[in-house]
DNA sequence: GACATTTTGTACCGGTCGTTCCACTATGAA
DNA sequence: TTCATAGTGGAACGACCGGTACAAAATGTC
C-alpha cells in the first residue's frame, strides 16, 4: 500500500532545510533528505531539481524568515529591546533544540568558502540583509546615520559570534550574559552621547 | 627521477594545516593532500595513520600557534593593546591571504557540529583556550575577576564574529571600524567603572 | 658490489556519492 | 472502463571516496 495523498512539496522541502541547517550540504546525502522528506528518489528529482538547487532554496527560505523575524520583533516592542530580544531568541530554544543550529547563512558561508563560491555568496548576500535591519532598528532608536553603520557592524559581528558559540554546547547564561554585556554597552554609549 | 632527501613530516603537515584550514576537512580529498603536501599515497598512510588522524594533528597544531600568538602580543605591549592587536591582525593580512580564512577552530566547529562529535567538541576545546587568554588579559589590565569573565565572554562572541566576516569577502575597514567600535566602548566602560 | 631500508607508482578494494531511467501502481476524471 | 496523471520502488550508472597491497626503484651503509 501506497501513499493516497500527493506531498505537500513546501512540507517536504521544510524537511530538508531542517537537515541542511543541522549537517550542512556536503554532510547531508540525498538517502538522509529522501528519509526526513518522506517522499522517493523519483518524487525528489521530479519536484526539486537536484541536491544543489534545493539547497539554494532552502537558504533563500531560511534568509526570509529570518529576516521576517527581526521585522516583527520590531514592530512589537521599542527598537533597541526588538533587536536585544533577537539575539537572545536565536539561541535560547523556542521549540525542540533549534537554537543550538546555529544560523544556516553563517554555517554555509564558512563550510562553503573556498569551496564552492556561488553557495557561500549567496548566503553571504542574505546576511547583508540582516546588517541593514540592525541599522534599521538604530536608526529607530535615534541614532546618527554613521555611529547606527559602526554599531550594526558590531551587532553583525556580535550575531555571528552568537550563531557559533551556540554550536558550542556552552553553558547558555554564559551567552546570555555576554549579550547583556554587550547591550549594556552600547545603551551606555548611546545614551551618554547622544544628540 | 624520483626526490633525493625524505620528506619533511613536519612541512608536510603544514601543506596540510593549511589546505584543512582552508577547505575544511570534508571538502578536502585525499588527492588534495597528497598533492599539496608533494608526497606519495604510501608515504602519508605510514606517517600519518590516516586522514582523520592528520586533521586532529592540524587542529592541535592550529590551536597551539593561535594561544602562542596571544601570548606573544602579551609579552610585547599592555595588555588591552595585546587583545586589540590581536583582532585585528587575525584579519589583516600579514602573509598571503590568510586572513581570509578565518579561524579552523571556528571552521571545524561549525562543520562537524551535527556530524562529528569528537571532532567539533575537540575543536570547541582548543577555543576554551581563548577565552582563558582573553581573561587573563583583562585581569592584568585591572579588571575585576568578575567583569573580566563577563567581557571574556565577549570578547570571544566578537572574535568568532571577526573570523566568520573574515570569510565573506566585505571591505576589511568595516571589520577594523566594528572592531575598534567595540574596543572603544570596552575601555569607556571599564575606565569609567573602574575600582 | 651487496644488502636492508625507505619511498614511490600503481593497481585495486569495497563503499558511497548524486543522478538517471523505467516498469509498475495507485489515483481521479471522463 | 479507459486513460492520463502522479508517485513509487529499485536497478543501474559513472565518478569519486578513503584505504590497502605490493612490486619496482632509489637510497645509505657496510
Amino acid at each position: 500500500m501506497t501513499r493516497t495523498i500527493e506531498f505537500n512539496p513546501a512540507t517536504a522541502r521544510n524537511s530538508a532545510l531542517v537537515l541542511f541547517w543541522r549537517k550542512g550540504y556536503q554532510a547531508t546525502s540525498l538517502a538522509d533528505l529522501l528519509d526526513a522528506m518522506a517522499i522517493s528518489r523519483s518524487s525528489f528529482y521530479a519536484t526539486f531539481v537536484d541536491k544543489r538547487s534545493l539547497f539554494l532554496a532552502c537558504l533563500d527560505l531560511f534568509a526570509q524568515r529570518s529576516i521576517d523575524m527581526i521585522a516583527q520583533s520590531r514592530t512589537e516592542m521599542p527598537p533597541l529591546e526588538a533587536l536585544h530580544s533577537f539575539f537572545v531568541r536565536n539561541f535560547t530554544a523556542p521549540r525542540g533544540n533549534r537554537s543550538q543550529w546555529g544560523c544556516m547563512l553563517v554555517n554555509t558561508v564558512l563550510e562553503m568558502a573556498d569551496v564552492d563560491d556561488e553557495l557561500s555568496a549567496r548566503a553571504s548576500t542574505h546576511l547583508d540583509a540582516f546588517k541593514a535591519a540592525f541599522e534599521g532598528c538604530l536608526i529607530d532608536a535615534h541614532c546618527e546615520p554613521k555611529r547606527a553603520s559602526d554599531l550594526a557592524n558590531l551587532l553583525m559581528l556580535l550575531n555571528e559570534g552568537v550563531r557559533v558559540s551556540s554550536r558550542r554546547n556552552l553553558p547558555p547564561d554564559q551567552i546570555t550574559a555576554a549579550i547583556d554585556t554587550a547591550f549594556r554597552l552600547i545603551r551606555s554609549d548611546l545614551g551618554g552621547n547622544g544628540p
